[in-house]
DNA sequence: TATGGCCTGTAC
DNA sequence: GTACAGGCCATA
């Protein structure tokens, strides 16, 4: 599942296609489209030119100043459409499943926005600065990092939520899931169910959040069910994971049972000897 | 502020 | 067959 460290390798992987020229779209499946906004005409035959992330969100900027805003949610996944990734079935024109290549970018190679869930979500944007501020998208925590901590504590004083909740608010902090707010939360020996106002050390906290995410960064992120990155790898991170999906495993630290309850309506996995009590 | 719905594959 | 995975949005 991409969080921000998955996003961020996809967004690496993708860079090969930095300065070639997009000469093709071809829109398989347009319910991907979300807003129903989406000008092929803005972007066909223009030049990448860069490409960003800001929290999940992946950026392609065309001729420094039209965008493609991708959102993979769960499953979504750039691939060269030669990838074994996708399986047969999927590359199959006369397939329904070929559905499932909700998209195909044709650069010096064909690359498919690959999906199996319709969770993923694509848009052109003309206005980065304005589409984030509708979507209440707090400032990326690696590429902005001194605005995102200081927006972080801010955002964090009038909260009557729990801290776990409150990490996976994307208007909080971008680019934290599931996954990565259990293992903060862990690292910085938190209770997730702890009142977010009763954190008496936010900054230790922030620090636990971007430590974990560069930590992820380093492994090619976690694949916990179907992550790949854009050359179709799929990360070790999850090996190195402390409480998420470790349910009724030893602690690292302290060998008790790891816990794991609902919060939020989310899976959370705790050690309740490392996290204290509330 | 909490919830259900969107989706489909996988595990039981 | 059912439950579950979960990011985000709409709804109450």
């Amino acid at each position: 599942m991409p969080e921000l460290p998955e996003v961020e390798s996809v967004r690496l992987g993708l860079e090969k296609y930095r300065n070639q020229r997009l000469s093709k779209i071809l829109i398989r499946d347009k319910s991907v489209l979300f807003e129903g906004q989406f000008s092929e005409n803005k972007l066909n035959g223009k030049k990448l030119s860069s490409l960003k992330r800001r929290g999940k969100y992946l950026i392609f900027v065309f001729d420094h100043k039209y965008h493609l805003v991708a959102h993979l949610r769960m499953t979504g996944k750039f691939l060269p459409l030669t990838s074994t990734v996708i399986p047969k079935a999927v590359k199959d024109e006369t397939s329904k499943k070929s559905l499932q290549c909700r998209a195909i970018f044709t650069f010096k190679e064909d690359v498919a926005f690959y999906d199996t869930r319709r969770f993923g979500t694509l848009t052109t944007v003309e206005d980065l600065e304005l589409f984030f501020s509708k979507k209440k998208i707090a400032p990326d925590p690696i590429e902005n990092q001194i605005q995102a901590q200081q927006h972080f504590f801010d955002k964090i004083q009038d909260r009557k939520q729990s801290i776990k909740a409150v990490l996976l608010d994307q208007s909080v902090v971008a680019g934290v899931g599931n996954i990565y707010a259990d293992e903060a939360l862990f690292l910085a020996k938190i209770h997730p169910k702890t009142m977010t106002k009763k954190i008496r050390n936010p900054e230790h906290l922030w620090e636990k959040i971007i430590d974990v995410f560069n930590l992820a960064l380093r492994y090619g992120g976690s694949s916990i069910i179907n992550y790949r990155d854009a050359d179709g790898r799929s990360g070790t991170f999850q090996e190195k994971l402390n409480v998420y999906g470790r349910n009724g495993l030893a602690c690292n630290i302290c060998k008790r049972k790891i816990q794991m309850i609902y919060l939020a309506g989310r899976s959370t996995h705790f050690c309740k000897s490392c996290q204290g009590k509330n």
